[in-house]
DNA sequence: AAAACGGGGTA
DNA sequence: TACCCAGTTTT
């Protein structure tokens, strides 16, 4: 079959419709978000803070909005700018962070607000040099590009490629599919507001083209969606079958002091839970049900066996044998104590809560400041 | 190219 | 439960 000289162009025509129908779904539809720039507002001129971008790309990373939104409201109240953050100590990062996974995160985000606030507080705007940062990679570079630059940036993250493989029914499984996808969306991505594009396509992906069940009638593109034409869209993306997790087990030791306090260590800054905060445990095997005892205690005391906790990490799920005693004012070496008022501030990752909990009920929460009983009496300021 | 790296929201 | 999320770094 022959085109006519004048052939309609599929990528300019794609580009024109399905970001149009896009940007105007976003502009009645988008999420509001903490970190967000709405739609009216950057069209009154207000500009997004590159800081608050970068500190929200990085807690997103493999990491639900709901999860996000109450650490981003925390971390922008005590560290409001890139210099303020640069400047608090690490340990302070760490325990903020603590709850939220993938430590190396927080890590990498003391480091590159360090450059920053070095190089003069000012991040770059080009995706090359933000690539160079510590904890920014390719997506990262792009979505600070697109989102806080409006640069026309090919954002690519777990949402657009569910959104694109549904929409060209590409079959090909993930990750292998990746460079393809960016091809499709390096055709997408509009002249005019890049930034919203992308922020379109991920609230796209995460209220309307989700991976179970998706509402393909309240769809913007769904008049241009293959596998809504041809198929289910749900079957879309193809992924490669992950590989089942193996067991670790061990035993986890809570030595409380008079005052209960709870014993401490930090663990080694790189690797699992690294630079965080736990209590002692063995040596985390693939040793049988039941085969933890106290031999392996920090020190002899009367354990007393608490009950037993399981935790799923990316790679293979855990359970801890939990062992409480009371011990003496002495700390091990490398080992020290946390008071009562302070275990809920420690960077104590959750799966050191739970063995804590299930040693002392209630001991890592927040204790929150007694409410007044009497308010029918009002207070002079 | 593959593995390491957390935790929680959702159906 | 099982899936998967605004991925990056290391091996």
């Amino acid at each position: 079959m022959t085109l006519p000289v004048k052939a309609r162009n599929p990528d300019q025509d794609d580009r024109y419709d399905i970001a149009g129908r896009l940007l105007s779904w976003y502009d009645v539809n988008h999420r509001d978000l903490p970190w967000r720039v709405p739609p009216h507002e950057l069209a009154r001129g207000v500009q997004p803070d590159p800081y608050r971008v970068w500190l929200s790309e990085i807690m997103l990373q493999q990491t639900t909005v709901e999860a996000v939104k109450a650490y981003f409201r925390i971390f922008i109240e005590r560290w409001p700018t890139v210099e303020a953050l640069a400047a608090a100590p690490s340990d302070d990062v760490m325990k903020a962070w603590a709850g939220l996974g993938y430590y190396s995160r927080a890590r990498n985000l003391k480091a590159c607000a360090q450059i920053v606030a070095r190089a003069g507080g000012q991040f770059p705007d080009t995706e090359p040099e933000l690539r160079a940062l510590p904890g920014i990679g390719p997506y990262t570079a792009a979505a600070i590009a697109a989102i806080a630059f409006n640069r026309p940036a090919v954002v690519v993250d777990g949402n657009i490629e569910r959104v694109t493989t549904r929409l060209y029914s590409l079959a090909t499984p993930l990750p292998q599919a990746k460079p393809e996808i960016r091809e499709i969306v390096e055709r997408l991505v509009p002249g005019e507001r890049p930034g919203d594009f992308a922020q379109a396509m991920m609230d796209l992906g995460a209220t309307i083209c989700t991976p179970k069940r998706p509402r393909c009638m309240l769809c913007p593109l769904r008049e241009d969606c293959s596998a809504l034409a041809n198929g289910d869209p749900a079957l879309y993306p193809v992924r490669k079958p992950k590989p089942e997790r193996p067991m670790r087990r061990g035993a986890a030791f809570v030595a409380v002091r008079d005052d209960g306090a709870i014993l401490l260590r930090k663990r080694t800054e790189s690797g699992l839970l690294g630079g965080m905060s736990e209590v002692p445990t063995t040596g985390w095997t693939a040793r049988k049900d039941g085969e933890t005892g106290t031999v392996a205690a920090p020190f002899a005391a009367d354990w007393q066996h608490m009950g037993r906790i399981s935790h799923v990490f990316t790679h293979f799920g855990l359970e801890l044998e939990v062992y409480r005693a009371g011990s003496g004012d002495e700390a091990p070496h490398g080992h020290f104590w946390s008071a009562p008022d302070d275990i809920a501030g420690e960077a104590l990752p959750t799966v050191m809560k739970k063995a804590i909990e299930a040693a002392i009920p209630g001991a890592t929460k927040k204790k929150g400041v007694p409410k007044k009983r009497h308010l029918h009496t009002m207070e002079k300021p």
